[in-house]
DNA sequence: AAAGCTATA
DNA sequence: GCACGTATAGCTTTC
């Protein structure tokens, strides 16, 4: 029996570790997992390494154990286990459970003795043992087969004693550990030991004597008056002390070697509580494919055509596209379910089907999808309007909490009990192994998506009226959704000939400025490079790094400036980030977005991802064109009208964020200063610095500016002094002048701050939510960020609602005006829109009316318009 | 895949 | 004494 092999474990030791050398994770939930995530990581590791035949994992049974009646104050004094590390424990014994591994832990005994105990049973058995802790008191346990592993900082870095190595490291045996500990005592556990004796006089001691006994038969012998006071005062501790060390390896245990024999992990379970708590590195390297396993058989036929018959009054439908990009994907089929049979037709033959196509324009005919706004701009592209949408499981799911990241059928699915969908992933595979399978796994796969859209649908409905959400849902994101598809299908018209030719221009100057560069530091290497750049500027040219990365030297923009004064190549890098940057991003970036059937760029808007409500834009993202810098500005130039004579119109919202907060906090000075139309920086300026409106200089209005930017986002006196360059001090008195002229924002802002930590969410005006399950913790870092999120998500996310809702009521309009104008991008507090001349007049009129009157808050809503040839000349 | 940088509101 | 402004997307380099 010499292969066995018995893994011993010191569950509260490990989760300990696990805890502290990781940072507070958190789930979705805001179930903190950290322990729970090292303790995993830790376990996987060594059972990989030792590929044992047997296992158990002891724990700690309580809190007082047999020792405590040698010593009352055993462990005294100990930190009480924070709240966060206990609410993982329940989560580490599932875990275990699931891996198959024994657990055990016993009445008045600790976790060591149970692990010595079975150390010593399975060492007579001639078993080889390996235990793992955290706690060094286990290396006494060490024979010639009994190795103790532990940890060192983090949480795989492991040190193995043996009785070599610790005759090495102490130059004692391992019984000799015993004591040691007795003599130099252990503060963590409180034992006191023999006071002013520390490892090393122990050790010196106890090479001498050989144990605690020993050395006190031997008194007389010791070197050291004052050594032999102190040993000759505290004997009765010392002896004590030995013994409360002494791991006991007779305890009585009701575990036998025979039952821990350990035969694998019940990988359905385990992946089941990695999913819990979403351990997404985890999930994604396990290629265990559990779907096969979980789903159920379903029914469902493939049709090679649509009859009339199937198409019923109410179903759920699904487009199955090959990839995200619906743009230009293909499509692989539809799926259809009514309830009770599931029908799947192949490729686009549906929207061949006339049939069909009535159907999905038909307003009566109830819809309930996963994504609509891709099924909104498919149809389209089959020239054909959807309508009779009645659900959404994107936007539902997103609705009841925006911090679900999964955009998937099968994974969102999950999150509300519902298993039985497959991952596309696990249908098509992923990466370079994507690849489409045969129909009859797509129409399953699309089939079985359609049942869950009806399935969940009830159950997401419930939620969001349970939480009063459903009007948001169902009178704001869904009737969005449609907008957006249109939208993005109409896409904007952009006129390539400017960008090639601006390229040709920016790829010139990078070839100037790159040259200079050369020259400047002497050689040649990758400007591109933060590492090598990092090297010349601050060793070869010796310029003072003022900030630092976590890899090396911070070359970023606001450190680079204030060294420009210093050495004349920093202006030029900063020129060519600049240029390299609207060459890269913009010009070839945006080239590569352009569809050549009809020369538009068709941007995606993530309507299911901020967690604040606000919409996003990708592929490309026609959200951060720039506009800040003239050069930047010129990219503008090629986003024009799809009709020669048309126009562009943009309009945007003034201020919309701090109008918000004038409206939610109620505070009488800013809602005046909005009531009378004044220039709010100015005004903030005039408040804080206590000056007449003639006396705001340019300095004063932009530090002011800054002060309402930081209130808006969370304010921090470090972020302000930053953003300013002045010292924290100073940025710290205009914050307390800011609050004293503004006292109806700080009593907001607490307020707010109170609230999140009552109910773990705060909410816009449409009553959207964001969880912050971090508000509570323990961690200045995680806890101060939760306080700024509640402080910015209301303002942030309110004024997202405010232009949802302007969106919703624009298309309205256009459509009750009859109008060929089309609203064509959104960029968070602007609409931007292109026009026919003829529309100008009327445009002018509505779009700002449509939008200032889109909520009633208790302050106006100011919009500034402007049209012209292409984008760049909406100024 | 992560880090560093830069673009927007 | 620590670390420190909100929300994003995308590019290049480096591991």
């Amino acid at each position: 029996m010499a292969s066995e092999k018995i893994l011993l474990l010191d569950g509260n030791s490990l989760a300990y570790r696990a805890f502290f050398a990781l940072p507070l994770l958190t789930n979705e939930h805001g179930i903190h997992t950290n322990a729970v995530y090292g303790f995993t990581m830790m376990l996987q590791k060594i059972m990989e390494e030792e590929k044992p035949t047997h296992m158990l994992v002891a724990f700690d049974a309580g809190k007082t154990t047999f020792r405590h009646s040698t010593f009352e104050e055993y462990k005294g004094g100990r930190q009480k286990t924070p709240p966060e590390l206990s609410e993982q424990f329940p989560y580490i014994r599932k875990l275990i459970d699931a891996y198959g591994i024994k657990r055990y832990e016993l009445e008045m005994y600790e976790a060591d003795d149970i692990i010595g105990t079975l150390s010593k049973q399975a060492y007579e058995k001639g078993q080889q043992v390996v235990i793992v802790s955290g706690d060094k008191d286990l290396t006494q346990l060490s024979t010639d087969k009994t190795t103790v592993y532990i940890t060192r900082k983090g949480i795989t870095d492991i040190e193995k004693y043996t009785p070599a190595h610790i005759e090495e490291k102490y130059g004692l045996t391992p019984l000799q550990i015993i004591d040691m500990k007795g003599l130099m005592g252990d503060a963590s556990d409180n034992i006191p030991g023999v006071p002013g004796v520390g490892e090393k006089t122990a050790i010196k001691l106890l090479k001498e004597h050989g144990s605690v006994e020993n050395l006190y038969q031997a008194l007389d012998t010791v070197s050291g008056v004052k050594l032999k006071e102190k040993l000759t005062a505290n004997e009765e501790q010392a002896k004590m002390s030995k013994s409360l060390a002494t791991i006991e390896v007779n305890a009585p245990i009701e575990v036998a070697i025979e039952d821990l024999t350990y035969s694998g992990p019940n990988m359905e379970d385990v992946v089941a509580i990695w999913k819990e708590l979403s351990f997404k590195t985890l999930l994604e390297k396990t290629e265990y494919v559990e779907e096969d396993q979980e789903t159920t058989e379903i029914q469902f036929t493939i049709l090679d055509e649509i009859d009339a018959s199937i198409l019923q009054d109410t179903m759920a439908l699904h487009l199955e596209m090959y990839d995200e990009q619906y743009h230009t994907s293909e499509l692989l089929g539809i799926s259809l379910f009514n309830g009770e049979e599931s029908y799947f037709v192949p490729g686009s033959i549906a929207f061949e089907s006339p049939v069909f196509c009535t159907w999905l324009e038909d307003a009566t005919k109830i819809k309930y999808l996963a994504d609509s706004k891709a099924t909104q701009a498919v149809s389209r592209k089959h020239k054909v309007s959807m309508h009779g949408v009645d659900f959404d499981l994107l936007l539902a799911a997103y609705i009841v909490n925006p911090s679900i990241s999964s955009d998937d059928v099968s994974s969102i699915a999950k999150e509300f009990g519902y298993y039985n969908v497959l991952t596309n992933d696990s249908v098509y595979g992923k990466g370079a192994k994507k690849s489409t399978p045969e129909l009859d796994k797509i129409a399953e796969h699309a089939s079985r998506k359609a049942q869950a859209l009806w399935n969940l649908k009830p159950t997401l409905e419930e939620k969001l009226k349970e939480n009063e959400q459903y009007s948001l849902y169902k009178e704001l994101e869904l009737p969005l959704a449609s907008i957006l598809g249109t939208m993005e299908s109409d896409g904007v018209k952009v006129d390539k000939q400017i960008l090639v030719e601006m390229g040709q221009d920016l790829e010139g100057k990078l070839q100037i400025i790159e040259k200079d560069i050369y020259v400047l530091a002497g050689e040649e290497f990758n400007i591109n490079s933060p590492k090598q750049l990092g090297v010349i500027l601050f060793e070869k040219i010796g310029l003072t790094p003022l900030k630092k990365t976590k890899t090396g030297y911070s070359t970023a923009a606001d450190v680079l400036e204030k060294l420009a004064s210093e050495h004349e190549i920093i202006e030029q890098i900063l020129h060519y980030r600049q240029l390299g940057k609207l060459n890269s991003t913009y010009i070839e970036g945006l080239l590569k977005e352009i569809h050549e059937d009809d020369g538009k760029i068709h941007t995606r808007y993530q309507q299911a991802l901020t967690s604040t409500g606000r919409l996003s834009s990708i592929n490309p993202n026609l959200q951060n064109i720039p506009v800040r810098l003239e050069e930047g500005r010129k990219i503008r130039k090629a986003f024009v009208p799809s009709n020669p004579d048309w126009v562009m119109f943009a309009a945007d919202y003034s201020q919309i964020e701090l109008r918000v907060l004038a409206h939610m906090s109620e505070d009488v000075n800013l809602v005046d200063a909005f009531n009378q139309d004044m220039d709010i920086h100015t005004k903030t300026a005039m408040d804080v610095f206590h000056v007449e409106k003639e006396d705001v200089t340019s300095d004063m209005r932009r530090a002011a500016k800054a002060v309402n930017f930081g209130i808006v986002y969370g304010i921090s006196d470090y972020g302000l002094s930053q953003n300013l360059n002045i010292t924290r001090k100073e940025a710290a008195t205009f914050i307390k002048q800011y609050l004293n002229s503004f006292p109806g924002v700080k009593v907001y802002m607490d307020e707010i701050v109170q609230e999140a930590k009552q109910r773990g969410f705060v909410t816009t005006i449409l009553n959207r939510r964001r969880y912050l399950p971090e508000i509570t913790s323990s961690n200045f870092n995680l806890r101060s960020f939760a306080e700024r999120t509640a402080m910015n998500t209301p303002i942030q996310g309110s004024a997202a609602d405010i232009i949802k809702k302007a969106m919703i009521d624009m298309a309205q309009r256009l459509i009750d005006e009859n109008m060929q104008s089309k609203m064509l991008l959104q960029v968070h507090d602007e609409l931007i829109f292109e026009a026919p001349r003829e529309e100008l007049a009327l445009l002018e009129k509505i779009v700002p009316e449509v939008m200032e009157a889109a909520i009633k808050l208790n302050v106006p809503l100011k919009v500034d318009y402007a049209f012209g040839s292409s984008w760049y000349d909406t100024k």
